[in-house]
RNA sequence: GGGGAGAUACCAAAGCGGUCAACUGGGGUAGACUGUAAAUCUAUUGGCGUAGCCUUCGUAGGUUCGAAUCCUGCUCUCCCCA
């Protein structure tokens, strides 16, 4: 399921490709996020032309609460139901129990949760995740567990992994006796969890790795901690993850965060960064990050970004743009969401290339140093 | 021609003797956003040497210890009737 083309010669960075039913993914790889069956603002046309995204994201969490699994088990999964013929990952929503953290209370058996919809009760255990992704039908279906918040007492955060273990017994259990409904192969994802804590990090990542699994995951970062604090729980992590199975970190994060973790071992990334920061006027370009908002762009007439990642960068003008973000106009968000990922979807396709030249490294420096910069 | 209402900061609109440099929206400016309860949220928006001072509520005067608020003249706008 998982093959490695190429090495860098002088980090942990690879390059390599994931096979699933619904086609191959190369890594390094950005997939958006797709919380509730559409990449915000996008349509799936956009998303396999111009954006040319391999994979993208859904939420169990979400999808379960509206539509609701009945209608998708109806439609075929969720691939059909949406019209994306392409790979799905779904989280599991586990990082809705931290970010609802208020409409829910954790026991053993699972996280009761009040909607967020309607404030009906409910209740999420590793096992209905299980099903509830069986039926959404995802490619790569992810673990239930708890996102810690950060910052984490020590003792939360050692009481929090054990019972994040627990919950991955009982999920694997649950996948091994389950089959998909839809005829594709799922994979299901483990997700090593122990906040900023490089003992519970070890102990997370050797249950992981014992669990065999087709790819493994990092959760519980880029929840506020330093960035440094971030790369040092990755470097952690990967000594003990398997190397010959891909790598993801979930929710990460900034152009910058993406070539760190690349450098580290890492293959996978999601993150709403470039949809939501699209949204609100933030560009990620080759030039440096831009707030199109900004008085200065009011009479650029020219190219949202030269490079051009995507049909839009270099087919509107900054001060167009500009105009329709703060007309409020959709289509401005739209532009902008288009042109992020884009960005970032060329960005990690670059990054494959020069993994596999073996000329990452320097690569990466300079583009870590020019993507900080703001405009 | 007759009768009535009103003129407040970039726009709209509160205020109707001191607690008003003036509520609130919009607009402007800047910031935040990392497994999406976010096309959202926050700050700021007369000037300056900023715990203070200066200039502002159509305009010219007046009353008062004190006026955006009360009185008079003027200018302009809107509405109704003819």
């Amino acid at each position: 399921m998982f093959t490695i083309e190429g090495r860098d010669r002088d980090t942990k960075a690879r390059a390599g490709t994931i096979i699933t039913g619904h086609g191959s993914i190369p890594t390094p790889i950005f997939m958006p996020v797709g919380t509730g069956g559409t990449v915000k603002g996008i349509l799936q046309s956009d998303l396999e032309d111009d954006i040319d995204a391999k994979i993208i994201l859904g939420n169990t969490y979400h999808l379960y609460l509206r539509p609701g699994t009945g209608i998708i088990r109806k439609a075929g999964g969720l691939h059909r139901f949406m019209s994306w013929n392409r790979p799905i990952l779904t989280d599991s929503g586990g990082y809705q129990v931290f970010s609802l953290s208020d409409n829910r209370k954790l026991t053993d058996e699972g996280a009761v949760f009040k909607s967020h919809i309607d404030g009906s009760k409910h209740i999420f255990t590793p096992e209905n995740t299980v099903d509830i992704q069986r039926a959404i039908g995802a490619d790569i279906m992810m673990a239930f567990d708890e996102c810690t918040p950060w910052p984490c007492e020590y003792k939360y955060a050692k009481k929090s992994l054990s019972l994040t273990h627990h919950w991955l017994d009982r999920a694997i259990g649950r996948f091994r006796n389950t089959e998909p409904f839809y005829g594709s192969e799922q994979f299901l994802f483990p997700i090593v969890q122990g906040s900023t804590f490089d003992d519970l990090r070890r102990i997370s990542a050797e249950k992981v790795a014992s669990c065999g699994m087709e790819g493994n995951a990092i959760g519980g970062l880029s929840v506020g901690e330093p960035a440094e604090d971030m790369y040092r729980i990755i470097e952690v992590v990967n000594e003990i993850l398997p190397d010959d199975k891909p790598r993801y970190l979930m929710g990460v994060g900034t152009p910058a965060n993406l070539l760190e973790a690349i450098s580290r071992g890492i293959d996978m990334f999601d993150c709403v960064m470039p949809t939501r920061n699209g949204r609100n006027g933030m560009l990620f370009t080759s030039e440096g990050v831009i707030n199109i908002r900004n008085q200065k762009w009011a009479d650029d007439l020219g190219p949202i970004d030269p490079s051009g990642p995507s049909e839009v960068s270099t087919r509107f003008s900054k001060a167009y743009l500009r105009h329709l973000v703060i007309s409020g106009e959709h289509l401005g968000a739209q532009i902008a969401s288009i042109h992020n990922l884009a960005f970032y979807l060329k960005l990690v396709a670059e990054a494959r290339r020069k993994i596999i030249e073996g000329e990452f490294e320097k690569w990466k420096t300079a583009m870590v140093k020019k993507l900080s910069e703001r405009l």
